[in-house]
DNA sequence: CTGAAAGCGCTTACAG
DNA sequence: CTGAAAGCGCTTACAG
């Protein structure tokens, strides 16, 4: 940073004000097309490149978004990462990566956000506690939970219909002649858990089934466990919904190794759509979130400079059911 | 940013200069005990955090690390991605994300990366290209190619001992009594795939064997095409290895798929050890990096201030053979 | 140890 | 359209 080629030696070079180089990299200010020629032949001579912190720091505005994930876990989020970068790139945003270790976000990790004073952050795949959200208020950071709605947090959300994908999953498997269900669940807490369980089991119950409840985490792991514990217990239904994709893999290879056979035996629904769901092991049906629209709205949310920070919105996108060899 | 308490406000509150209160927050400045208890009592009733931009900008002295990745790729990389941002924050540096489409960095990247003027950049699964390597020496950023090596870039590169693993698991497979033996590639350039068929092919060699390369992409889906190519051009050996697991697993399925069974009929082996390879549809034999230390060398050599800057040191760390069910 | 002051590299009224 | 000047919020010699 030492030698850093600054606005003045381009000036120089052009024989022009510092002023009028400063212009001809801002946009909206008025320069002639000579003075605007003449700075960028000598910028590009010279490799000249705004200072990013000291523009930020007089127009009090920051170029950077906190993008907040839980490092490895679904691989259904590096799709939506990578979508958040792109599309801030367009806008002339950075992205400034938090992986937190923990559900919740750490002092150290705000810490960075605040010293950043970031244009708003993006929380992925972690329940964000009040205490992070009336930190965020108090700073006035806009933020958007994306993937999930903490009720009474006040911040933006934008999810997936999960209710309504998870009414149209039971209706999926009634109409296939289940009757019978055990839904696997994610970390308790977690809204895309709630919503899905709930839709799932209302939509039964208005049909006149029940459902079997079974306790999860989100990891594959867990999937596998109840997958096993199913078969041992001899709990076995005519059809399992699992939360996420990642649980359907482990309740898949759970009864796929104690020789129970997907579709016949048992069907299998899981959640998301990630890559390996279209691998042949488990051809798993499944349903897909608009993650193109889900990223759009919550850029727009963020970066709206009304909207950002008033009440939280809650948004649902509806994404749509994907038929594939589980059901 | 508008409502930002600042250092002279807190220096109001405390009663001391604003010089004092810069010092407190600076470590390695003396204060005496009672103004820093001053200080930092008002500090934190007033939610006080150095603004991070005026700070870099008179220290000349960048808190981001540049992270490039290629977003939606192998597994393997989140797993190094969150240890990079874990070690990176406890050294007091935040992370830039950087996300590129292609294969080689994009302008507007190298953009974001020098208007910061980035401590250094850490470059993965991406095959740098010379001109990147060219901009970020003019600009006198360090960085560090991780997991790939670019000879003649000059770049520091921090990779697993891919050739020597791949003539292990060469010997390996000799020792299972395989006589025939394929290596299924990566992309045509990346190093990863150049060492280790160099290093498979090599020790094949000095035992007395050949061997069949097909290309590849480092995709599950180049992975099932060549597998499904080695069945039905009745091209199938004793032996083969995938330069990564994600080709691994769309061999295996391609197998599978087709009655061939795995490692009765065909030993099958990989590279990276990602989730996934203990899962039981793959179970796979596999060979894992040394994360931790890999990313550990790459934080070293970046933010020393004088390897940082020399010409670029090539490392290659040991990792660990994992022996499961496809050898 | 502490305060007053200079200055990092920009943007943006303010005159002209 | 353009230049001189003020100022963003800090750190850090420089005196004391």
């Amino acid at each position: 940073m030492e030698n850093q080629v600054t606005a003045h030696e381009v000036a120089k070079l052009a024989g022009v004000s510092q002023s009028s180089v400063s212009r001809v990299f801002t946009k909206g200010a008025s320069v002639s097309k000579e003075t605007r020629k003449k700075v960028l032949e000598a910028a590009d001579q010279l490799g000249y490149r705004p200072n990013e912190y000291a523009r930020s720091l007089i127009t009090r505005r920051s170029s950077l978004v906190g993008l907040v994930m839980k490092g490895v876990s679904n691989p259904y989020y590096p799709h939506a990462v990578k979508k958040f970068t792109a599309e801030l790139k367009k806008k002339g945003y950075s992205v400034l990566l938090i992986d937190t270790d923990d559900v919740e976000l750490q002092m150290q990790d705000i810490d960075a956000l605040l010293s950043y004073h970031v244009a708003g952050v993006v929380i992925m795949d972690a329940t964000a506690s009040f205490q992070t959200a009336e930190m965020l208020k108090r700073f006035r950071i806009p933020a958007v939970l994306f993937n999930r709605v903490v009720p009474g947090s006040g911040l933006h959300s934008v999810s997936c219909e999960n209710e309504e994908a998870a009414r149209e999953i039971a209706r999926l498997l009634i109409g296939r002649g289940c009757e019978s269900f055990t839904y696997v669940g994610g970390r308790e807490g977690a809204s895309t858990h709630i919503e899905r369980l709930k839709g799932f089991t209302e939509e039964l119950k208005k049909h006149g089934f029940g459902c079997q409840v079974l306790p999860g985490d989100f990891t594959y792991a867990a999937g596998y466990r109840n997958g096993a514990e199913l078969i041992e217990s001899g709990r076995l239904t005519d059809a399992v919904f699992a939360v996420t994709d990642l649980m359907a893999y482990g309740i898949y290879d759970a009864f796929r190794d104690r020789g129970i056979r997907v579709p016949e035996q048992v069907k299998l629904v899981g959640f998301d759509d990630i890559e390996m769901s279209s691998w042949s092991p488990y051809n798993l049906s499944t349903y897909v979130h608009p993650v193109d629209r889900m990223v759009a709205l919550s850029i727009e949310l963020l970066l709206d400079p009304v909207r950002s920070l008033e009440d939280g919105e809650v948004h649902y996108l509806p994404g749509e059911m994907i038929l594939r060899g589980t059901t």
